[in-house]
DNA sequence: CCGCCTCATGCAGGAAACTGCCCGAATATG
DNA sequence: CATATTCGGGCAGTTTCCTGCATGAGGCGG
């Protein structure tokens, strides 16, 4: 591996990720992090990237809707919208909860056959408006504006009327013994009866939810399909969960 | 997630929101508050934001509103929106229709008492998520993405249970002779039903809309409470209007 | 072949940056 | 006025950065 062509590579990391961190470039590579990091300043030197601390970033701010969608996505989140968009099959009628981590579905969401989207959400089916093959179901009901969804028994009523083939649902708190559950009462129940109404559930898990529980107890881990979870998490931490009886998809 | 990076995310969260709270973003970046504070006070420093008890504001008291960028709303709607908005009293439950010239509405409307506000539109619902005030209700059914608006027989049935004291009903043509008008044919039903279960409709018109005609009648001028038209629009050509018996608030 | 030079690399140690926690003060809220 | 947040500064632990130095691999002339 040459000097150059080490830096030429770091250059297309930065312009595929819009950042590149010394540490695990350094891993990547095999090297000790000084070395990237004295390719970092002579590159930086050479007005090629602007180095700051912890990596270097682009000159160029970034794409305009970059940044909009890098807002709350991290890589974490983003392999597990990308996982479940990738389960969606033709034909198949899709119920997506709220929450910034099912709208990681909406962007990885399949455009080359069609299926149905429920959601009492208006932001994920705002995201949807321009997605060429989805029909989109809205729930309606009284707006919940915490978590911009809708509530109610008139949602109730509109969710008993469908049945989908997957219900991905977002939660706060995961947890081996107390299952799953978020903040709100209301949202909480919501969430039960849309679980009660699908043929399968499935929730994303980002690794900092593992192994806590929030106030209000949506379903137990037996009541779901499968939890989906980073490939980065370790086995060690979802040997619990195993043996609670939920299925892992690993990403 | 490198520390300038994410400054620069809290600043797009500023643009965007026109607003950003500690805690919350805090929340978002799975980070602790004093580190969200000590950005906040650095970027104070550099002068890109402007700090405040809570959080941070953008210096620009609103830069031409990011979220009326997309629709280019002209003065003229913009005054309208403002006179609508005005129109309306504490405790009452008005219900907006979907599209460009009712959301401006939205961006209008008082925020210094409550009252409801039902829609069938995702997009409108979606701008009053940090409305302090308004109660929203959300009426779901299929999505007709082209104006993103729900529709469908379960669009109907969820409309037909308010009783809303104003409708703002916003349409693509008005017409002396035809009434108002627009382009699709089951979108025309849901507005003609929402206007029969309201107490009173006023159309906000702008001038390029008056004299033409559209596909799809909705409702005869003689089923409407009034029009509202820009003061700037010449007495000349609103007189076809009242001959036919309809009210003109003029801004 | 040998000595010398250059250069990339890794390592050590001190400096700087980042982050979380804590506490007394300042600020909202009712 | 009482209470709850939020703020700012200070402290400690960790990470990252930079400088200087040693090593080792090549290149080159003698």
């Amino acid at each position: 591996m040459l000097t150059s062509q080490r830096q030429t590579i770091i250059l297309d990391l930065l312009r595929r990720d819009g950042q590149v961190v010394a540490k695990s470039v350094a891993e990547e590579f095999n090297l000790s992090e000084d070395t990237i990091r004295r390719d970092l300043r002579e590159m930086s030197a050479q007005g090629l990237l602007k180095r700051v601390h912890g990596g270097a970033l682009p000159l160029s701010p970034d794409l305009p809707d970059f940044s909009t969608r890098r807002t709350v996505s991290s890589e974490e989140k983003r392999s597990l919208g990308a996982y479940a968009a990738g389960m969606i099959r033709p034909g198949q009628t899709i119920f997506l909860d709220g929450g910034t981590t099912t709208a990681e579905i909406v962007r990885h969401l399949p455009r080359d056959f069609a299926f149905t989207i429920v959601t009492h959400s208006p932001t994920i089916s705002g995201e949807l408006e321009h997605h060429p093959t989805a029909e989109v179901i809205l729930i309606g009901g009284r707006l919940y504006k915490h978590s911009m969804v809708a509530t109610g028994a008139s949602a109730i009523v509109a969710i008993s009327l469908v049945r989908p083939d997957i219900f991905f649902l977002g939660v706060t708190a995961v947890h081996p013994a107390h299952g799953l559950s978020t903040g709100d009462f209301e949202e909480a129940t919501i969430k039960r009866h849309i679980a009660q109404c699908s043929v399968e559930t499935y929730v994303m898990v980002t690794e900092e939810k593992l192994d806590t529980v929030s106030p209000c107890h949506v379903v137990s881990l037996s009541a779901i399909s499968g939890l989906i979870v980073a490939a980065s998490v370790p086995d060690e931490r979802l040997k619990p969960y195993r043996s609670a009886g939920a299925a892992i998809l690993k990403t």
